[in-house]
DNA sequence: GTCTATATTGTGATAGAC
DNA sequence: GTCTATCACAATATAGAC
């Protein structure tokens, strides 16, 4: 797995190295995983998707699973990547703010391959989906820090505990991946703020 | 299919009806397809979860996707049944909550049931699906009626569609099929309450 | 790196006895 | 209403040629 090269290649720069067939089959998978599911997805319509048979796939990866797996641990690099740096030592509503659009600005722009991590998750091994689990849930932890710590410094309300309102706002976040539509009317951008800005104010009127 | 007889069964009062075979299949197939999948769960499996074998499923359903659909508009009925009457020409704050809290327990109490028509809609025929989208969407359009009636009385912020506002909440609300445990800290009532208060009032300290 | 051919297994569904 | 036996087919994965 070459790193950035999964994402679909923005405005190409120079010498930008054309994907490798590894990487087309990761996209391809990420897409057909979301719209179909892991295990109603041949590996004859991943090839396909490729250019390739089926059973050329098997030079690329091991397994199918290794391919959910793959995009997985992809989804998960890259979430702690972006989210990470927001997050340590954040604790103001401001900084939760942007912790809040980093989450949903990742998850949408490669909605694919993280709402396939999110619900195809299951299809892995006992193994392997535990892996992915702890990682899932470490990153849920470097959320609930900033919630923690925002509510610390007084800016967050203290009924209810760091972990409620971390559950509370990562389910209002992470549902967006069942819906959201690049040709819909609001862009990723926009909904981001729209969303912070619900969980933090509230949809009554004060 | 008997109605109500696919819920388990509460404190039995004296002449309660033994489910029968057919709706204990169906709650079998419920909680397969949440943990599994729709496309994971076999047909063998099915039979062995209510004692029978397989092929005996075939008596009372004619196939495996029958069972899927039968799922999936059970849980829009139920929904609709006990959501719509709530929602009915209700403008205030207070209904709003009270539509939250019976969305929230109708979801949670038979958590197995909806989340796989949530998630496992896609396995069904094209024809179906789009039978089950429309009937969703118009659950929606329920919910979106009653954002809409308290925003036009002035209880609910306007810089916001009724449709974002529905779409925010809701996706609040069912992202919780995934993680809500009956044996964790919270109730599915306190659960509700905690929701319905950060989506009116969010989570920002006033 | 991709192909074709195929081994192997598992699955949904049917037939007919009980 | 449930069983056993089985059909028909589809799927993952491998082998070996190119």
């Amino acid at each position: 797995m070459t790193g950035e090269s999964i994402t679909t290649p923005g405005t190409a720069t120079d010498e930008a190295p054309p994907p490798s067939t590894a990487d087309l089959l990761l996209v391809a998978a990420a897409s057909a995983f979301r719209r179909k599911g892991y295990a109603e997805t041949t590996t004859r319509e991943l090839g396909s998707a490729v250019g390739i048979a089926g059973a050329s796939l098997y030079y690329h990866y091991k397994t199918k699973e290794d391919i959910l797996y793959g995009l997985c641990q992809e989804s998960l690099r890259r979430l702690t990547e972006r989210v990470a740096p927001l997050a340590e030592l954040s604790d103001s509503i401001d900084d939760l703010q942007a912790v809040i659009e980093a989450h949903v600005g990742t998850i949408l722009r490669d909605r694919d391959m993280h709402a396939t991590m999110l619900v195809e998750m299951r299809s892995l091994s006992d193994e392997r989906r535990n892996h992915v689990i702890e990682r899932r849930d470490s990153y849920e932890t470097l959320i609930r820090g900033v919630v923690a710590r925002v509510q610390a410094a007084g800016g967050l309300r203290a009924d209810l505990s760091a972990r409620d309102l971390t559950r509370a706002l990562l389910s209002m976040l992470n549902w967006t991946i069942f819906w959201y539509r690049e040709d819909g009317e609001l862009t990723i951008e926009e909904l981001a703020t729209q969303l912070g800005s619900l969980f933090l104010e509230g949809a009554a009127t004060r």
